[in-house]
DNA sequence: GTCTATACGAAGATAGAC
DNA sequence: GTCTATCTTCGTATAGAC
């Protein structure tokens, strides 16, 4: 998450950053404003539809930067290697910040009741999100209707996982998962292991 | 969910269903008397803890009332039965309000960072979950590790499955993770099926 | 583009009467 | 036990100057 050039790009990431602590009603924009190092001016100037507008926006640009992050990651090690390293992810993300932090994208769906852009945004997501996934296991030989199937499940996984572990302060449960959805996506990707091209 | 006795049940009660579909910060006490039709002058007399107080008795009155309908289902019914009615549940929620209402545990463990009481109260109705069902899978022959694993998955599993319906307005996502866990129990338990007893 | 000041409303919480 | 009134805080949003 490399800092962005701009205070609107700047404000959008720290709604991102908050929503997943503090979740969408806690987070204030003087919380912005106090993370980005924003102008106090620039708010509605920028956002002129508000905190939706914002928080739609964090939504999808928090997307946006983890799908990106999963292609690359699953280019260059496939489905495993992908849930690998986003077991890693969230390990570091609960030590840094003593499981204080979640998902953005879950935070925008359970509180979508005042901001029906951002459930919409957080839907677009999380299809994107299975849905490369997905792909990559047919392009690995995995039958569509199963490739689907798994990818799903492992989204639902890792979202059930990390709200668990929060509850219990405990990475217990999200290794857990972890595991079992490693050992299924292996299995569903055939003895040749996941640079195979079976059909 | 019979409607309770006292004024004091009915607002937790109450404030656990506006939970799940408004989340804990945008639930108001304004919403709670209004729904439960309890008096507005016991807010305080009740739960002199004010907020905090109100919702991790929310948050555990939910958990215990599921954990108690899970067991009788589980005695009933099996593991794989117990699935089936969980399915069938989300099936008729999310048909009633129109996918707006979702799991109560999870908004208070998404919006716990002004209550930690809350945060503590989710990790513990999860654990009882958790261990309800793996015991359950234990007296049918599967193994402690393999049924511990296995019951953090599948209500990890139906949490996002709950988000992910939640976020895209589908019935589908939930559906397909309930056919995975399903074929992992079923499988876990053996050829024998939901009632044998192997070990 | 950014600032300050302020209007406006909502919600949690308290006090004291009945 | 329950009511009303009120205090206080806070957050969104707007207006207008610079």
């Amino acid at each position: 998450m490399a800092v962005a050039p701009t205070p609107r790009e700047r404000m959008v990431q720290s709604a991102a950053l908050l929503m997943r602590e503090y979740g969408v009603e806690a987070m204030s924009f003087a919380q912005v404003v106090e993370h980005s190092g924003a102008p106090r001016g620039s708010i509605y100037y920028y956002f002129p539809g508000g905190k939706a507008q914002l928080v739609k926006e964090a939504t999808s640009w928090a997307g946006d930067f983890i799908a990106h992050r999963n292609i690359r990651k699953l280019e260059a090690d496939g489905p495993a290697g992908l849930l690998e390293a986003s077991e890693k992810f969230w390990r570091d993300v609960f030590g840094e910040t003593d499981y204080r932090a979640g998902c953005p994208i879950a935070a925008a769906t359970l509180e979508s009741s005042r901001l029906p852009e951002a459930r919409e945004a957080a839907g677009k997501v999380f299809e994107r999100w299975q849905s490369i996934f997905a792909e990559a296991l047919q392009s690995r030989g995995v039958a569509p209707e199963r490739a689907s199937a798994l990818a799903t499940l492992v989204y639902a996984g890792i979202e059930g996982g990390v709200i668990l572990a929060r509850a219990q302060r405990s990475l217990a449960p999200l290794e857990r998962v972890f595991e079992e959805l490693r050992s299924l996506v292996i299995a569903a990707m055939g003895p040749h292991g996941q640079r195979s091209s079976l059909s």
